[in-house]
RNA sequence: GCCAGAAUGGUGGAAUUGGUAGACGCAGCGGACUCAAAAUCCGCCGGCAGCGAUGCCGUGAGGGUUCGAUUCCCUCUUCUGGCACCA
């Protein structure tokens, strides 16, 4: 046979198979009642403008389960679409003076090829973009309603302001506490914004975790710690010589009687007064709020404090317990002050020994002794001394018996707290979805826009100019009408996580005109049964579709708790960076792929020099990113080695959770395996048709070879539907043909079982190199096409028994002798063949056996002594 | 700081329920083929000791449970993701 007749082709294969897909709309999915069906998801990009190999990864998970699925026989539906709002389209038009919404465009036309490039089984007639108003227009609906439910409200809330430019700032504009822009120094500022109330369905979030078993463990205790459900006491301290109150929320009333003092938020009331008259603690005040709003900065900065000078009184010993302002308390979370109690905590600890407060210890061990205070606060629960009537009391005796005086003194009530926090769905920017509120002139009466007026549609003129959104100076946009009456329009517009709420079930009806859902197209659809994405969406993203999908539950719109049945976690993808140092010592990033590399013998990296003769430094294997100039283009990738090596390079070099390296040589290799494959199927092919298989006559090493494939099919079956382990999948089906191509005999038996195996392994690497198996499985003959006429193997329970198997012999848990025996040898025939071993008798060396442990056709242990 | 992960040969990783540590790749080394190169094929490939058979050690560090621990428990180190306005 020909030299070039064996060639493996992606660049001429490829084109070919997706245009066919194409043509014969092989992925269009439709509801049909008598097939199960799959729903298969994975989360939509932003349009940044070119796929990076995060989306490639992502994409080729999704793509190999919806694929497997199908040859399962289900009816897969696999949709894609763009999640189009955010902050970069305004960066990018400010830049090339552009439109927000002609930049988004033109980068999903661009990806939109980019992905039919790699040969992703999506249904395209169900592409949404969440910028199109008839998307945007069924949220802002929604939005209105749930106002209408009492489940939206407005409130007064901080924000990272830039008092240069006027403007507020995201925390990604942030840098080191400056405006990205001017380097001026943020401060944190109020503005009244809407909340969306998913503490209301705080408690059936945490409670709903516990049926998400086909999520990973980690995400749901992640969830669980986010909610935070607490049980505590919210007490009110009368103030010294003042009508005021203060109140403070605890889960320690145990230890209420070592509050020693209670800090304050600079912005509390109290801290407030107390700056009249008060210069420098007003300058103080003022300090707390100049950084940046995050709660990793308000925990990791310095922790200050400054006397008002205001006391509270202690309701059960009358101490005069300080009213500190400290820059780590804030006034949006609970009620912006809490009770210090240095003993038993450990900021507070920190911070009595910083400014010379008391610490009264009043919980011991319970194993008795005092608490040892010297070098840290002792929080552990324990046994109640120092604290009167409560003395000897543990945790749970004390936490109710304080709760009780307290909550009969009136000055206390019990109270389960969250640590979620509503949720703030208003943004100071343009690129988003309007918020359909408006203020009637003259009455301020502030109502929903009329469902005839929507969508509320942005303009598609605007300049950009990057300090102001252009809507807030659009008089022209805001002043409207409603019932007649003059109003102002909501200029702020909708987080993008609000689109990226409820996308999965508008893919069930996506051009629906009735409605947000088609009702019986949801029903057919939802939930999703996979859901595929990065784990940095663990929280934020995952929590707001639980609680979106939760509220259209409760609008009738869908039925069912949750959204998303099994969830898939991806790890990053790395790849190696290099630079060099320029002649004011600046690091210049050079692209791998411009790295000429020297190893060592052991193929370490002694050296790199790129073409333009630069020694490079090697900084390790990093995330991808711009700034370190180490990403790989998909686009480049698949011109090189086309879709399919990409893909199973990906599938391959590390299991989908775990971090991906980028590795030129381990791409090679994957697309040294499908030559390889190509070439072996096309020779058996040029042998000509092939004997059936005679499973009554097959020889000792023939049963072996067909053992082998139907005990990987099994394996792989396992890998691609419960482990989803798809390197695992891949390795097993190597060694298939590796043990194959050891043998190489001709006769007619063997060319059956050949031929047995390389279409079973067709059909299990389609899902994962889907162009090469569509041309391998016509070329072996078979009829149809792979999507429609192939069905996943089954393995033959007569060819899975073993002829024999191995046993482990160890003595004392080491290795001593291996056994082999026909399945299911009796126990006692085991211990008879083990003692009888030369290995195991040199290594007894006389000793007696104390205990034999056998678990069943794998190992033996003799211990002796 | 808080929450959640991860750590195994030169290297990516495998070992699924506590039962042979290093499957399958990559890199490297040796060989075959070739005028040569590429491609392809064959062999070797954790450390130490030994001519060898083989023995001992070895899964980030330290402890524990067990006949047996990469796997379970405790303490620690380093790295990664998230922390509510990047998406």
């Amino acid at each position: 046979m020909a030299a070039h007749d064996v060639a493996y082709n992606p660049q001429e294969i490829e084109p070919q198979v997706q245009r066919h897909w194409d043509e014969q709309q092989t992925f269009r999915a439709s509801e049909d009642q008598g097939k199960e069906k799959y729903y298969c998801l994975v989360m939509f990009p932003y349009p940044s403008g070119r796929l990076h190999m995060g989306h490639v990864r992502n994409y080729t998970i999704g793509d190999v389960i919806a694929r497997f699925q199908r040859l399962q026989g289900k009816n897969v539906l696999n949709p894609i679409g763009w999640d189009a709002f955010g902050l970069p389209a305004e960066n990018a038009a400010l830049k090339n003076h552009a439109q927000p919404s002609d930049w988004t465009y033109s980068n999903i036309a661009y990806m939109k090829e980019q992905l039919k490039s790699l040969g992703l089984s999506y249904d395209w007639s169900r592409e949404v973009a969440t910028c199109d108003p008839d998307y945007y227009k069924w949220e802002q609906r929604f939005f209105a309603e749930l106002y209408r439910k009492g489940l939206v409200y407005k409130k007064v809330s901080t924000v990272n302001w830039c008092p240069t430019d006027g403007t507020v700032l995201a925390n990604e504009q942030v840098v080191e506490g400056r405006c990205w822009r001017c380097d001026t120094p943020v401060e944190q500022r109020e503005i009244p914004q809407w909340y969306l109330k998913i503490t209301d369905y705080a408690e059936e979030l945490l409670r709903d975790l516990d049926q998400l078993e086909g999520w990973p463990e980690r995400v749901r205790t992640m969830q669980r710690n986010w909610i935070g459900r607490s049980e505590g006491l919210e007490i009110t301290f009368a103030i010294e010589g003042a009508e005021d109150k203060v109140t403070v929320y605890t889960t320690r009333p145990d230890t209420f009687m070592g509050v020693t003092f209670m800090a304050i938020s600079a912005k509390h009331p109290l801290a407030v007064r107390a700056c009249e008259g008060n210069p420098e603690l007003a300058a103080f005040c003022k300090e707390c709020i100049t950084h940046k709003f995050a709660e990793a900065d308000l925990e990791t900065m310095e922790k200050k404090g400054m006397p008002t000078g205001l006391f509270a009184i202690h309701p059960l010993n009358g101490r005069r317990v300080p009213l500190i302002v400290a820059n780590f308390v804030v006034m949006d979370y609970g009620t912006g002050a809490v009770m210090a109690v240095p003993a038993h905590d450990q900021r507070d600890y920190e911070f009595a020994h910083k400014y010379g407060l008391d610490i009264v210890p009043v919980i011991r061990p319970t194993e008795g002794g005092e608490p040892d205070l010297s070098a840290a606060a002792f929080t552990e629960h324990g046994i109640l001394f120092n604290s009167g009537d409560f003395d000897g009391l543990d945790f749970g005796q004390a936490f109710n018996a304080i709760a009780d005086r307290l909550v009969g003194m009136g000055i206390a009530q019990r109270k389960v707290n969250y640590r979620l926090r509503d949720w703030c769905i208003s943004r100071q920017r343009f690129w988003g979805a309007p918020i359909p509120m408006v203020t009637i002139d003259g009455t301020g009466e502030v109502v929903p826009e009329l469902p005839e007026s929507m969508p509320v549609k942005l303009p598609t003129d605007v300049t950009i100019n990057g300090v102001v959104s252009p809507l807030k100076t659009d008089e022209s946009w805001y002043r409207t009408e409603i019932n007649g009456q003059a109003a102002t329009r909501e200029t702020d517009t909708f987080d993008t996580f609000m689109e990226s709420s409820w996308y999965y079930a508008r893919y069930c009806s996506p051009r629906d005109e009735r409605g947000m859902v088609d009702p019986s197209a949801a029903d057919y659809w939802l939930p999703v049964d996979q859901y595929i994405g990065g784990i940095e969406h663990a929280v934020l993203h995952l929590l707001y579709a639980r609680f979106f999908f939760k509220l259209m539950r409760d609008a009738g719109m869908v039925h069912g708790d949750e959204p998303f049945k099994r969830l898939l976690c991806q790890g990053m993808v790395l790849a190696d960076a290099f630079y060099y140092l320029n002649e004011k010592g600046g690091r210049v990033w050079v692209s791998p792929l411009k790295a000429e590399v020297t190893r060592d013998e052991r193929g370490n990296i002694v050296s790199a020099v790129d073409d333009e003769g630069h020694e490079l430094r090697h900084e390790g294997m990093i995330k991808m990113s711009k700034s370190k100039n180490n990403g790989i283009d998909p686009e480049d990738m698949v011109r090189l080695y086309g879709a399919d090596t990409v893909r199973l390079f990906m599938m391959f070099a590390s299991p989908a959770e775990l971090t991906l390296e980028w590795r030129q040589s381990g791409v090679e290799g994957a697309q040294r395996f499908l030559r390889r494959l190509y070439r072996e199927v096309q020779e058996h092919v040029a042998k000509g048709a092939c004997a059936p298989l005679d499973r009554a006559a097959l020889s000792a090493d023939q049963r072996k070879l067909r053992h082998a494939l139907h005990q990987t099919i099994v394996k792989v079956t396992d890998d691609l539907a419960r482990r989803q382990t798809f390197n695992t999948a891949i390795a097993s089906i190597m060694e298939l043909l590796n043990e194959a191509a050891r043998q190489k005999d001709d006769g007619a038996q063997w060319q059956a079982i050949r031929h047995e195996i390389y279409n079973a392994v067709v059909v299990m690497l389609y899902p994962i190199v889907p162009h090469i198996c569509f041309r391998l499985w016509q070329d072996l003959g078979n009829t149809g096409d792979i999507d429609h006429d192939a069905s996943w193997p089954v393995a033959d329970p007569e060819a899975l028994k073993a002829l024999e198997i191995l046993i482990v012999v160890q003595v004392n848990g080491k290795v001593r002798a291996r056994l082999t025996v026909e399945p299911g040898t009796p126990e006692e025939q085991i211990k008879a063949l083990a003692l009888a071993d030369p290995e195991v008798v040199r290594f007894m060396a006389g000793k007696a056996l104390r205990k034999f442990i056998y678990v069943k056709d794998r190992l033996a242990n003799l211990v002796v002594g």
